[in-house]
DNA sequence: TCTGGATAGCAAAACGGTTTGCAAGACGCA
DNA sequence: TGCGTCTTGCAAACCGTTTTGCTATCCAGA
């Protein structure tokens, strides 16, 4: 008793197989009468089209990969991992309703070929300038779709995460909470996210006839490379009373160095974090974050991936506009 | 200039499509020397064996599934999703490595049925009394492993987390450092680590000459069902002063519980959890916790599942011995 | 010289769908 | 009646592997 096939389901209902696979596929039409009766007697003996078979001819795989160009043993480590898996539980679903697997890949190894997946698409979360995971797509004619927009390519579709916008609410925020001079800390990676909270902050502080104070820091290293990189920063910059530190490793490395300094959070120097995970809400003092709505984001780039597949094209679409919460860290 | 096939090297290297097809598979001899040079002439021409056409044959689809039956959006939320995220990036790394890829299951909605993977086999995390990922992957026939032993199923391979073992050692130290009651809260849910470690408590009480006091609280709760809980816990039960509590979530609501009593911790109370994730090491105080070997397990659940895989049956391993992280919570 | 067993390789039949080319009948219209 | 078109459906080729059955050659031992 092996699975039924497309020619038990024909033999049955006394049609071809060629009809009953047009009855599936819409790709020709067919008869809403004789349609009705392959279904019925398809759900009677229990058929079910074999993926395999159906990939084989058409090419397609029937998996999405996500992918992170960050190593999981980093990410998994000092940050992110909340981020990026908090997005794959999502996106899981997501795909999984639109009846695709949703493969995890970690990043490759240098020089390491990998043929266990060649999806049909796949999701790049946040890639930097030059990524490897989306050069590696991209040779393999994958349909790729970022979240977040990829540094060097605008025509890329993506899920854009707005970070201009996103660094300007929360700069508005700690200005609105007494600040008057807002320092950033981003990552050396060449993230869009990055780039644009730089040109934002710099923007910002122009308009108020100020030096933008910046620093990028080794994503790697978390939070025991952040606070005494961020403890030498407050001492050379006097004159900072805020600190706009979207990646959450290097937040709490942040507040660990006010408290060695001696200053106050939020009194003497007001924080604010971008992705609110675990880290930013059970931080000492919690850490003022956004809410970026990953679960929407994540049904968003899948949906955005599907249409990118089987439209060729597809126009970035825009990222729920992210919430501000505001916790003691800055108020 | 579509990508080269199997007969495509064939054809360059004078040989047939079986030979080739041997020498990759090596399920008969093929000749070193013919061997070496189909390797070379795939190499130069770029050949990589399409899997929907290996899968179509060999009915093996070079997947294999993670999945919990805790639904995502619990486990994202109050509780879990470190762990089993964690798990999720090192057996993405594991499969990847052995070439498969790894599959992120949601957990199946009431009736719903999914066919977008049907994976070589499947990986269970934690799986609870009457699992229902646990039965649908049966009922296809899937291989599945488990981490943690599955109850009931003695004859499911799993990588045992030996939960008694490590109960014990968490009871051991909190009576180490002066705990004369130690209370276990747990959850509703009947996995075997919840199972093992009442066991266990009940044994090391009942050694003691006490009545053991257990509690078992929702999962889907997390902290905030936790705190008022065992504050109720603590004021019925006004000898203890120590918890075990194995959920991370339930353990900083513990934490809280305390606070709203008044009790000190450890001094008036000594706490304790399993997972030492970002939320065992951010509470206030930071909690004494297990370094499980999340990454190894994982990586001895991939190699389990292979081995089930292909030789039908595996023997249990046993998970690499916890190591007890003690922090400010117990000492 | 004959027998038996490795060794090395080939041809062709699966695997279960999708896609293409073709044909028969029905129908409208001039 | 003749012609074009639409509808409905079939048969066969095709996708790229794995697997099965078979042959040919070589070598050792009786």
């Amino acid at each position: 008793m092996s699975k039924p096939t497309i020619s038990d389901v024909a033999r049955v209902a006394g049609v071809s197989k060629t009809t009953v696979s047009h009855a599936y596929s819409n790709r020709r039409h067919v008869d809403p009468e004789t349609r009705k009766r392959i279904f019925a007697i398809a759900e009677e003996i229990g058929y079910r089209p074999n993926r395999a078979a159906q990939h084989l001819r058409s090419g397609r795989t029937g998996i999405i990969a996500l992918a992170s160009s960050m190593p999981f043993a980093v990410a998994a480590g000092p940050s992110r991992l909340g981020f990026l898996m908090e997005i794959a539980a999502s996106a899981a679903v997501a795909s999984l309703t639109r009846n695709l697997a949703l493969c995890l890949v970690p990043p490759l190894a240098e020089g390491a070929r990998f043929d266990a997946v060649v999806p049909d698409g796949a999701i790049l979360v946040e890639p930097r300038e030059g990524d490897p995971m989306l050069a590696h797509f991209l040779s393999q004619g994958v349909p790729v779709v970022s979240i977040g927009r990829a540094p060097g390519r605008p025509d890329l579709p993506c899920v854009d995460l707005q970070s201009a916008a996103v660094t300007r609410c929360v700069l508005d925020h700690l200005e609105s909470q007494g600040a008057r001079k807002i320092g950033l800390v981003t990552g050396v990676q060449r993230r869009c996210s990055y780039l644009e909270s730089e040109a934002e902050h710099a923007a910002f502080c122009a308009a108020r006839g100020q030096v933008p104070v910046q620093m990028q820091l080794d994503e790697a290293g978390g939070e025991d490379l952040a606070e005494p990189a961020i403890v030498r920063l407050l001492q050379r910059e006097p004159g900072l009373d805020a600190l706009f530190v979207p990646v959450d490793a290097f937040a709490t490395g942040a507040v660990r160095a006010a408290a060695a300094l001696g200053r106050r959070v939020p009194q003497d120097l007001r924080l604010a974090t971008r992705y609110n995970g675990l880290r930013a809400r059970l931080a000492d003092p919690p850490l003022t974050a956004l809410d970026l709505h990953l679960e929407i984001l994540a049904d968003l780039a899948v949906g955005l991936l599907l249409t990118r597949m089987d439209s060729g094209a597809a126009d970035s679409v825009t990222a729920p506009t992210a919430a501000l919460i505001a916790r003691p860290s800055s108020v």
